[in-house]
DNA sequence: CGTGTATTGTACTGCTCGGTTCCAAACCAT
DNA sequence: ATGGTTTGGAACCGAGCAGTACAATACACG
């Protein structure tokens, strides 16, 4: 018995997660936010509690989303060789630069920037880069060049691939040459053949 | 037949550094900066024209200290195999950050954010970057496993090494487990062991 | 067809920001 | 001493910020 809401939550959070993911949590002003989500600051405060709330829920989304398609590509098991796998996230990772993407890594950028003072935000991070990580691992226990490496081994490899990753999301979000990108991919691929030893 | 200056630009510039370091350039407030410097607004808009162009003077001190260390480290004759010099800079990076170190990298930082919108600083932080690749470049050309190798594999191996060291640069920052730098370090070492086929 | 209620839109509140202006104090040359 | 300059300090400016208060609005239900 009340007026009901005139838009649809998660379109907002997708609207919102947008805003931030092209300007950055604190560069995001409110009137960007509310631009961008179609609606009014009433609106926004009544159903998403205040700024720092809706960054919680788009990061939330955020993993759902792109670190859940990241970790789909890297355990998909129609890809036999985890190898594979890893290459493919590289290469989607280049081909998203070289399309334009200049946006980065919604996390990788919160992770290099002032936000990580606070806890909570802090805290959302780290998870991301987590799945992120353990995306990493799967697919190396699914390569056979790499799975009978001890297990120290395959967990130092994955970290250095995602520092790669966040490397990479930062090179891209600070428009340097593609080629860089496209180099450091195709060392990737290398290292990921040679490093059987 | 004035009154004399009563600070020392090059002091001030470097307690200038200390701060944009710290906090970044855009969450650097001013009121920050004169605290950190120890002068008052008048005087740094008479010494400095304004945040910016300090940040300019920031950068390319910065550019002559960190990455000329960086650099020198790289080049450093009395160490022959250039690939030991390329780990002593990783080691020296996590030596930072276990000693607690947790500012990362001034250039890095600025790459992530959105500072990048604004040509001069993107151009200057552009040059920093390729200081350090260049100085990768040099040690592996000095580096008897990878001298050998194609040029263009030369050049590959210095951008996934930068971006290697952008990524652990951002992940100091963002207070991630010494224990993933410590782990991609080693891994570091490792590629460039075997990277020689 | 009203009435109640949640949502909406907007005007407003403090606050901080980067940058400017003004003036008295400090200094040097003469 | 004294006059000319430049510093150093604080008041001030307009703009933009996140967040709030409140009135107008539109729906569901009796």
């Amino acid at each position: 018995m009340a007026r009901p809401r005139e838009f649809d939550t998660d379109d907002a959070i997708r609207k919102a997660t947008a805003v931030f993911w092209e300007k950055g949590y604190l560069d995001a002003s409110l009137p960007d936010l509310l631009e961008g989500m179609g609606l009014t600051r009433g609106s926004l405060y009544k159903a998403f509690k205040d700024k720092k709330n809706l960054f919680l829920l788009v990061l939330a989304h955020y993993d759902d989303e792109a670190v859940g398609a990241a970790r789909a590509r890297l355990t998909n098991a129609s890809v036999p060789d985890g190898r594979d796998r890893i290459v493919s996230l590289f290469a989607a990772l280049y081909a998203a630069v070289a399309a334009g993407d200049t946006r980065g890594c919604l996390l990788c950028s919160a992770a290099a920037g002032f936000e990580m003072s606070d806890p909570d935000i802090a805290a959302a991070v780290e998870k991301g880069m987590s799945g992120i990580r353990e995306g990493l691992e799967a697919a190396l226990r699914a390569s056979p060049v790499h799975a009978g490496l001890p297990e120290a081994e395959q967990r130092a490899l994955a970290n250095v691939l995602l520092t790669q990753y966040i490397g990479l999301r930062v090179l891209a979000r600070s428009r340097m040459p593609l080629g860089i990108v496209e180099q450091s991919i195709e060392s990737i691929a290398r290292l990921l053949d040679v490093e059987s030893t």
